[in-house]
DNA sequence: ATGACGCTATATTAGCGA
């Protein structure tokens, strides 16, 4: 059995001794981390050495960055789209761990319909799509973790009415992701949990954890010799508690071999 | 509620997130 996770860390320099405990607590075998905040020059791979894994790292400064955290192997990574005039803010990095493709992805966040940065958004999903058909990923096992910044259904947020003409619920944007499904990708969350409430993130403001105003954002998309093995799907929301949490929780699969 | 909260940068406010 291995287990892989996905967790927007908001800073993992603010959040390094979480991120740690987690995987001392946990030992999940691979996970991916987006919004790192780092450049690879600042990044310092020995405290998860310490603990027995593996890491790298693609990032380039204030923004974004992601990272793999593996104990199981981590080879043949791509950065990117593996084309620096593709390269847009450091929000891909691929690499193999115990014989899957695993993807750490963070998304552009589109900030609202009417911004420049939401044609951004469509376009880097434009780009995601033609790299996996490229890479031909879908017909390996591969699993694509990371924010989306999209949920993909209704259900997926607290209050559908609240939000009407916003960003990550558009119809544009889950075009975006139907497109990855009809390349073969499935939700893993929502194919083992058809009709759970499993929200990813929810605002530091106003209280909104508590309240579970929140949204599923955060996704494993697996390819479908991934799919058939895929056992559990679930949301840590005890990471989002406590002292100095990231605004997201992290979201974790299970598959048997 | 043009709000809140948290993180970062050669900072003491502004940009960004979602």
């Amino acid at each position: 059995m291995v287990r892989i996770a996905t967790w927007n860390v908001n800073s993992l320099r603010a959040r390094l001794p979480r991120v740690l405990s987690w995987l001392e607590a946990t030992r999940t075998e691979v996970v991916c981390l987006q919004e790192t905040k780092q450049s690879d020059l600042n990044f310092d791979p020995t405290p998860f050495e310490a603990l027995g894994y593996q890491v790298l790292h693609h990032g380039d400064g204030q923004w974004n960055g992601v990272a793999i955290v593996s104990s199981v192997g981590l080879s043949d990574p791509i950065a990117g789209f593996g084309r620096a005039d593709l390269e847009a803010g450091c929000r891909i990095l691929t690499a193999t761990c115990g014989g899957i493709r695993v993807s750490s992805v963070y998304a552009p966040n589109g900030r609202a319909l009417d911004d420049p940065h939401y044609e951004v958004k469509l376009h880097w999903f434009e780009q995601l799509e033609t790299w996996l058909r490229d890479e031909g990923l879908v017909d390996v096992p591969h699993a694509i973790c990371g924010d989306f910044n999209i949920a993909p259904s209704e259900l997926d947020v607290y209050d559908p009415q609240a939000l009407v003409g916003m960003t990550h619920v558009s119809d544009k944007e889950r075009a975006a992701l139907e497109r990855l499904f009809s390349l073969g990708y499935r939700d893993a969350y929502r194919t083992i949990n058809p009709e759970q409430q499993g929200f990813s993130w929810w605002d530091y403001r106003g209280g909104a954890f508590h309240q579970n105003h929140g949204m599923r954002i955060d996704l494993l998309l697996t390819s479908p010799l991934l799919t058939s093995r895929v056992t559990e799907a679930a949301v840590d929301r005890a990471a989002r508690k406590g002292e100095k949490p990231s605004d997201h929780a992290p979201v974790t699969i299970s598959l048997i071999d």
